[in-house]
DNA sequence: TGACTTTAGTCACATAAAGTGACTAATTCG
DNA sequence: CGAATTAGTCACTTTATGTGACTAAAGTCA
């Protein structure tokens, strides 16, 4: 394991990923599995080589970890606050990252843990990965990242339910189809899927249209000074 | 000036401040002389003490160039491309901060540059400047930076034209009163100015009141994929 | 089989928000 | 004084969003 004297007068970082999922109908995160105490998880990391891109180190830790890179992947920003990480390092350069839920399977030594029900954490992992959920809600009406939880083809019901989940609260049918259409962001295939009881759903696509710039004007939308 | 080994395997960063103002119609951006290179300027920028937290340091950085914190401050992330940087750090971690121009004085070494035409940078300033732009634009309808922009008190015209100013666009007069009005920000003093030619205006303040949260459905308002 | 339940998909109307031009008010300039 | 300039407001139009009710196509079960 790295290890680095805490006496050095450089300032030293590790790259942590956040690798999110829509497990069921709750967000969930991926651990590691830590190498000393066998009970203990934590996000994954490294330390990158030097003159390794960032996104390029948060990528690989993806890879190790899931066997693919993230569908979409971020940078949240740097955490030093707290004094216990893994790493030993005094900052940690975060990102985030969303993954269908299908096709991630993670590989030994990992393993998703459901967004309400988290192993026992630092205050530092803790607040990477809060501002990894408000970075996600946030970027929900400003990049296609919902998409990114979903395989590719996919029922409206289901690109609801993970708004709503993203959102955290309920919206109504026939308004999330209406935004939708006029959005230009989803076309119908030909197949229909039948999930036992009820009508069976027409599946679609993610395959986004050009279209004008919405022209509004000013938004304070914000509540607090 | 700080010196460290560049085939040192722990991966440095130093904490890079944009202090941002709005001199007369447009944004402009603080920067501090070079030590070494007379004609040079670079962002005001250090490498924190070990333990330091990261936006203490960055708010040291902003003081020490302007002899105030700025009346806003967030991080805006970890830059890590690019090759040369006067701190010879591998990563900067930048801080946008936004500052009234009116009180906003900088000490010797330091000045202003309007965003359109800074002085020669490295590619890595380049994109911290451009980030914070985009960080800056983003906010202005999830918290009340605009009027972090302008003195305690000022006219509904003068905040117009922040706004303006931050999007990039004119504003209908009627529009912007009504959705400020809304959203109960600001409060009128006793005061009017007289700018010369035209009716006097009345100076508010910003004084933002409780409101109900606005209880809105999704919104797919992104353009690129 | 046929009534009932369940989920999908759509419609029409009501309400709220935003765009827009025109108006009045108060000041300076010539 | 009258034109020009900036501030402030109004009323109307257009667009966006909220909402309940409707039809459609499947399963369930007496």
């Amino acid at each position: 394991m790295y290890m680095r004297d805490r006496s050095s007068k450089t300032a030293s970082y590790s790259v942590d990923v956040i690798p999110v999922t829509a497990m069921g109908n709750e967000l969930a995160v991926l651990f590691a599995r830590n190498s000393t105490e066998r009970e203990r998880w934590s996000l994954p990391w490294k330390i990158p080589q030097t003159g390794e891109m960032l996104d390029a180190a948060a990528a690989r830790v993806a890879d190790d970890a899931l066997g693919e890179s993230p569908a979409w992947m971020e940078q949240i920003g740097a955490f030093g606050d707290g004094k216990r990480h893994p790493s030993d390092a005094d900052v940690s350069i975060a990102f985030v990252g969303l993954v269908p839920h299908e096709t991630a399977t993670p590989r030994t030594g990992y393993a998703w843990f459901p967004m309400r029900d988290l192993p026992p954490l630092s205050p530092r992992q803790r607040a990477m990965i809060e501002s990894a959920r408000r970075t996600i809600e946030g970027r929900l009406d400003q990049a296609p990242i919902a998409f990114r939880l979903l395989p590719a083809t996919f029922t409206l019901s289901e690109l609801q339910q993970i708004y709503e989940l993203l959102l955290g609260k309920r919206l109504h049918k026939a308004s999330f189809r209406r935004a939708l259409q006029a959005a230009w962001l989803v076309e119908p295939t030909e197949e229909w899927r039948s999930e036992g009881r009820g009508r069976p759903a027409q599946l679609f696509r993610y395959a986004p249209k050009k279209r004008r710039r919405p022209q509004r004007g000013v938004r304070f939308d914000f509540l607090y000074p």
